[in-house]
RNA sequence: GGCGAGAUAGCUCAGUUGGCUAGAGCAUGCGGUUCAUACCCGCAGUGUCGAGGGUUCAAAUCCCCCUCUCGCUACCA
């Protein structure tokens, strides 16, 4: 039964660190989708990988005083071994530092660049040297730098950049005839309206501040940058060559029939990644899913909180199968789902514990009890077990009808609507008081057969999701899972089978309260472990690495200055004596900031970080000379300075010690 | 500021083109049962379907307006 080829892809994961258990989910999501295709009986082929590029993973590799490449292996490794550990089964995975993705890279950098959609860039008069930005005239303002006022001058800086403009169009009129292009939907307006509709800007594709990069073979300067390298993974994977000389795989399985993502990346995934395709005359991905976010209940993982949980430290709480389960079960499609340990336990003990593992085992306890463990079909049927067989039969087609839609949430959940069926016919048709009438014996055996039948085509439905489990039951029940065309007509068991003498648990029943316990002593502990390594000077094992890069930021460097420079720049002491919101704007707050004998009005973008009422009264360095601006309809003397860490949460910079507002700062 | 989504039982959410007493799961209470992992089965609920107005024989569902939340985006001197 072979209904054509399946290509399905993961984003590759970043290795500048350990993903925790929010990225990890893309993973699980996308193998259950993959075995459930390869049953239905689709010719699968599921890459996932790395992406290892960037001038973060440079300065990373520098701080823990290797070479980038032996700082990607080893977090590839860390990143493969936890896709392993989830028991996913992946084709391929690629990484980007392989040989045959960079050489393909350079050709098709080179190709692009030969048939002019790659383009040499220099903006002449758009560049502005401080802010080391480029800018196009539209972003100007009042034909200076929208970054610092300054003046732009000539370009000195140069860069590759992709015409995107070009193919705009043709995305347009695809992503308008395509409806199932980009899911969920509600994306699809999201990146017509603000990026389409309102016409692309050219990608810059090459960079010239970072080494660590594929190397633009013509021009060594320059490194290929991010998205031409990462995106163009799901063609390299399976033998794309874009000299004409693609491999069979290739052929045979491009155009990828889904490539998941998460919400954050549809941007890339849905406009960059198309127009590439088509300047390189290949076909489109059939279908985009960007899906929500795994997001922890109380407040953000963070790593200095020393709550950020990872795939593996659920396994070791839970198991692997029960965080596929939780992971796959609470994401709803198009919303983010939450997690907490109260909620996995509540999920384990209810569904897993009661639901299904007690099913299995009540069943397997009663067949032991009645028959030595026998299970025949003996033929005697009642009324009752029409009901049961028709849900257990059709259990197949509403699985099958979630799953084409990828609602993998629902339909798991219809798997277990069989097992709830399951237990109530065991209510129904109450096996101990047969078991006390020797003439109700075959009667007795007929009802157990069908239990055992009932739960075999569950556990066979549930393969996908939870594949050792089903694998555990069906083999407790000595019975093999089924294929998916098996699992319509009730009755394939062997009669005459025999189950285990001895039932396995298969989830046993959690305390919510140790288990919340057990995972805040972790955290605490992780904590600790943290706040030692940065006091102790230096660990350099493995370990010490994340903690390490967690409390250092690098940023990107630019030029030297003069002397005369700095000085040009005036900054004081400011004591801010009044503050309101400002009401256009979501994150403005408009300070009255008192330097000396004056008074400066002064807008800041951080009403995210301080509410008005505790600005005030707060000393803060303030960049005097500014030229005033206008934001959201009110003017702006000056610049509040912030420090601002890597997921750009912002502390103001104040004086060390008490200092008069005023006092100049040099 | 622009575009978009949403506000339904204690909690998480379903509710197709407007149509029978507004549903499911979990949690709660009560009853039943004992094969089983103190499990399973049944019953019961409570809801001004965010506020207000309108269209209609009929509105959770369509229209207007208001409040709040969220997403993307711009801005964040």
């Amino acid at each position: 039964m072979n209904k054509g080829k399946y290509y399905i892809t993961t984003a590759i994961a970043y290795t500048s660190g350990k993903p925790h258990i929010g990225n990890s989910y893309e993973i699980v999501l996308a193998d259950s989708i993959a075995r459930f295709k390869r049953k239905e009986g689709y010719d699968v082929f599921f890459q996932t990988g790395t992406d290892e590029h960037g001038q973060k993973i440079e300065l990373k590799a520098q701080e823990a005083g290797v070479t980038p490449k032996e700082f990607v292996d080893d977090v590839a490794g860390t990143i493969k071994g936890l896709w392993d550990l989830m028991d996913t089964s992946y084709d391929k995975f690629i990484r980007t530092t392989d040989t045959a993705h960079e050489k393909q890279v350079q050709k098709i950098f080179k190709r692009l660049y030969d048939q002019g959609d790659i383009y040499k860039g220099s903006y002449e008069g758009l560049y502005c040297t401080p802010c080391e930005s480029f800018w196009t005239e539209s972003q100007l303002v009042d034909g200076k730098c929208p970054d610092c006022g300054r003046e732009v001058k000539p370009a000195k800086e140069e860069a590759y950049f992709f015409r995107m403009s070009k193919y705009a169009d043709k995305l347009i009129e695809h992503i308008n005839t395509h409806p199932e292009f980009i899911q969920p939907v509600s994306r699809k307006n999201e990146m017509m309206n603000n990026f389409l509709l309102p016409g692309l800007q050219d990608l810059c594709v090459s960079r010239t501040s970072f080494k660590w990069g594929i190397p633009v073979d013509f021009d060594d300067k320059h490194v290929v940058y991010v998205w031409l390298d990462a995106l163009t993974n799901y063609i390299t994977g399976i033998g794309y060559d874009c000299d004409g000389n693609s491999t069979e795989q290739y052929k045979k399985y491009w155009p990828a029939d889904l490539h998941l993502i998460g919400k954050d990346i549809i941007r890339f995934h849905t406009i960059y990644w198309p127009i590439f395709l088509m300047a390189l005359g290949e076909p489109l991905p059939k279908q985009v899913f960007g899906h929500p976010w795994l997001l922890q209940g109380d407040g953000k993982m963070s790593k200095s909180k020393g709550n950020v949980i990872y795939a593996d430290d659920l396994v070791d709480f839970f198991g692997v199968d029960a965080v596929r389960y939780f992971v796959l079960h609470e994401m709803p499609f198009e919303n983010d789902g939450v997690i907490s340990w109260e909620l996995m336990v509540e999920r384990l003990n209810s569904d897993l514990a009661n639901t299904l593992g007690n099913l299995v085992n009540r069943t397997i306890s009663m067949s032991n009890k009645y028959f030595g463990g026998v299970v025949c079909d003996k033929g005697v049927t009642s009324e009752v077990d029409d009901d049961l067989k028709a849900v257990v039969t059709g259990a197949f087609d509403k699985v099958s009808a979630k799953m084409e839609n990828l609602r993998v949430a629902d339909a798991i959940t219809e798997i277990f609507t069989l097992f709830k069926r399951c237990n109530k016919y065991i209510d129904e048709t109450e096996p101990w008081v047969l078991a006390k009438d020797e003439a109700k014996k075959d009667r007795l055996s007929t009802v157990l057969y069908n239990l055992v039948e009932g739960i075999v085509i569950g556990a066979s439905l549930l393969e996908p999701f939870m594949p050792k489990t089903a694998e555990k039951i069906a083999s407790q029940l000595g019975a093999s899972l089924r294929s998916f065309d098996e699992l319509t007509e009730f009755g394939k068991y062997a009669s005459g089978g025999k189950v285990t003498d001895k039932p396995e648990i298969l989830f046993a029943r959690l305390d919510v309260k140790e288990v919340v316990e057990k995972a805040e002593a972790m955290f605490a502990q992780r904590k600790a472990e943290a706040a030692a390594g940065e006091a102790g000077a230096g660990g350099e094992d493995e370990t010490e690495n994340e903690k390490t890069t967690e409390t250092v930021i690098d940023i990107e460097t630019k030029p030297e200055i003069e002397y005369g420079d700095f000085d040009k720049l005036q900054f004081q002491v400011g004591e801010i004596i009044a503050c309101e919101e400002v009401k256009k704007s979501k994150k403005l707050l408009c300070s009255k900031v008192k330097i000396g004998s004056q008074v400066k009005q002064i807008v800041s973008g951080i009403r995210k970080y301080y509410s008005a009422e505790e600005m005030v009264g707060k000393k803060v360095m303030v960049l005097v000379n500014l030229k005033p601006a206008t934001l959201a309809g009110v003017v702006s003397e000056g610049m509040l300075l912030c420090a601002e860490d890597a997921e750009g949460n912002l502390a103001l910079v104040t004086p060390e010690k008490d200092m008069p507002a005023g006092a100049e700062i040099c």
